[in-house]
DNA sequence: CGGAAATAGTCAGTGCCCTGATTAATTCGG
DNA sequence: CCGAATTAATCAGGGCACTGACTATTTCCG
């Protein structure tokens, strides 16, 4: 009988927030287009032409995920692939008129949704709940770059 | 140029979260075991002999996820499954002397992993990291079943 | 008792997420 | 200039997570 408290388990609760997340988007903001979908349109409304590996650095996809994400949406005619003349390795990609149009819709939804999201929590108590994960992400984050060695200093 | 700005949605963060976990755990616990694993072997240290649907109730996980995941948790001969001579329908689970061992070994390397993980925030602000995620977690989960309407009760 | 409703579990299908191996194109150094 | 290292993308493979449809068993009620 050595058994733990999984609520007292960062990891765990990370996910079941997120399977909370999934439930809202899913009811409140789209069923076909995923939140990591929406993150993908979001980077290429920003910074329209990037290349594949770079919308899955902006997004946080690894290069197998992003390429399975921009598949689907370029299976749906949400954006536009095209090689790189400058680099025949790179994909070029940029949104269709759809692909605009989409995330414009989902960009009003998400922004209710997240409001319902965060409803329990008052207006101090999000921005504490935003800089804590964010602190927790980036460290860990950090971690996997092992002390990346600065240029020309000790 | 309407783009968002990912790093203040939840769910994006959320999405963060549990992949800085997943790095963490893998490199840190286990790469055989996942951390969805654990929680299955810990839900049947705490109540050996639960049936299926139940266990995926106690650690957040659904009828079909769960089964995949005992199902693997079986071929590694980890737990058992016999079926309830009382209710044809449910399978019984009990871990094997391996299933327990391998949570014990587990439940040390995992306390570890929090620490680091959770290293970046001082003590009051891990309980409060803590306390805004389930609030979080639980009231979306809550928008689930819609009002259940309480027994006899206006 | 016997049919309807409920419940436990499986199965098919979709999508996210990672690692390690491979392929194609580019860049770097001799 | 040419081979080696690097880089962008793909592929194979394992695991998590959900929905909707289906099967088998049990329960509930007339």
């Amino acid at each position: 009988m050595a058994a733990v408290d999984l609520t007292t388990h960062p990891g765990h609760l990370a996910r079941r927030l997120q399977q909370a997340h999934y439930l809202l988007w899913n009811t409140m903001v789209s069923e076909e287009i995923t939140s990591p979908q929406f993150a993908v349109l979001n980077a290429l409304v920003a910074e329209p032409g990037l290349d594949q590996r770079t919308v899955g650095e902006r997004v946080g996809l690894d290069r197998s995920t992003i390429a399975e994400v921009i598949s689907r949406l370029g299976r749906r005619g949400l954006l536009d692939k095209v090689r790189d003349p400058q680099d025949g390795r790179r994909f070029l990609l940029r949104l269709t008129d759809d692909g605009v149009r989409t995330h414009r819709k989902l960009t009003v939804r998400t922004a209710r949704m997240n409001q319902v999201f965060l409803a329990p929590l008052s207006a101090e108590e999000q921005s504490v709940f935003f800089d804590l994960i964010r602190r927790v992400a980036d460290a860990a984050e950090g971690l996997r770059n092992p002390a990346e060695p600065l240029v020309a200093q000790g």
